[in-house]
DNA sequence: TGTACATCAGTGAACGCGCGTTCACTGATGTAC
DNA sequence: TGTACATCAGTGAACGCGCGTTCACTGATGTAC
């Protein structure tokens, strides 16, 4: 693995573990096994350093997951395909969400993360427009309510999994594939 | 107003607009009027003005709601109740995130603020809880399906309101109010 | 093979700066007699 | 009413510290002839 490597890595389990405020250069130098000054022969400063462990180091197996999505349309039931998407979206949300959070305390790192994001039109925004893109699919079949609202639908079980997940760092919360399965049965069931 | 309410509304302002990383004494006394030592007349140390603008100037006008929604099971329809919820959830969350979020950077703040929240037997479970106790109040007026599991139909909708006022800090969004009329008329209809 | 030089990843020590915090102080207001 | 003292909110200037960053340097590796 490389220095560079090395060194994201570093950073990013500083970040996660200590908190954004307590990354300091000295912290992750010591994490990585480097110098600080090290440090700078591979980032221009630290917010470059800190900007290529979010475009770096903060994966997407959500929208891996959901990019597979339209295959999956007709196949199975829509209950079970609704659960896996909230079990990957609990467990990604819950992993994210510290990192994620800490940029409200740097406006500007948020800022710069967000041109970055609309760079490679990714965000936060894409997850439920990708699971709406499903239920649509599925209501062409035929196997969803057409008078339902994909987006609409979408926005609740995934908001519902990103509030859990947030809830997960304040109190100690049911078993995530309990909470999934529920939250889906209670969504296709209405009230 | 008191020197100290100032030194909170200041403090507040602060953390809001500039973040909670270059929310410096120094920053919050000019915005209050005051000098930095004054701050000290007033605080032990800036973590407990922290403290004292998280316990004293995040206003829970949503928990003031939903402790009266109780009176309203059976009043009006459910789908009107649900909207106001949703209504008042998104400025909510909306106006509270930055500050809330910018937390996670901070750890010891974080498991600060936790406690303070445990010893009022507050924190964010009991908005869910809140409207929970709601549906199962409608649903022994059989104004709500009795098959529904109103834990999860709650955490639907105030899980989507909270992802949209995030969602609301990275992209321009729908209107509140017609966002609030989807997600509850979506969530009563099922897929 | 040996020698002289170039390259380059990484370092230890120092830098200036802004931070949170404390200090001795001021000046206005209240109080006793 | 005047005088002497106590109280107390607030200040300007200084403090030590840890931060991000830079500097001149080292020592290993590669390359030319």
């Amino acid at each position: 693995m490389s220095t560079r490597d090395r060194m994201l890595d570093a950073a990013a389990h500083v970040m996660r573990t200590r908190g954004l405020a307590n990354a300091t250069t000295k912290e992750i130098a010591k994490a990585a096994g480097f110098s600080e000054a090290a440090l700078y022969k591979h980032f221009r400063d630290k917010t470059d350093l800190f900007l290529a462990v979010l475009s770096e180091r903060v994966p997407s197996p959500l929208a891996a997951m959901l990019g597979t999505l339209g295959e999956r349309a007709g196949k199975g039931t829509v209950a079970e395909t609704l659960t896996d998407v909230a079990e990957a979206a609990i467990a990604f949300y819950r992993h994210g969400f510290p990192m994620a959070a800490s940029l409200f305390a740097e406006p500007k790192l948020l800022a710069a993360y967000r041109e970055t994001l609309r760079a490679r039109d990714a965000g936060p925004q894409h997850v439920t427009r990708g699971l709406a893109a499903y239920l649509v699919a599925e209501q062409r079949a035929g196997r969803v309510n057409p008078g339902a609202d994909p987006e609409a639908a979408a926005a609740l079980l995934i908001g519902a999994c990103l509030q859990h997940a947030f809830l997960g760092h304040f109190t100690d919360l049911a078993d995530d594939t309990q909470v999934a399965v529920t939250l889906v049965s209670t969504l296709i069931g209405g009230l």
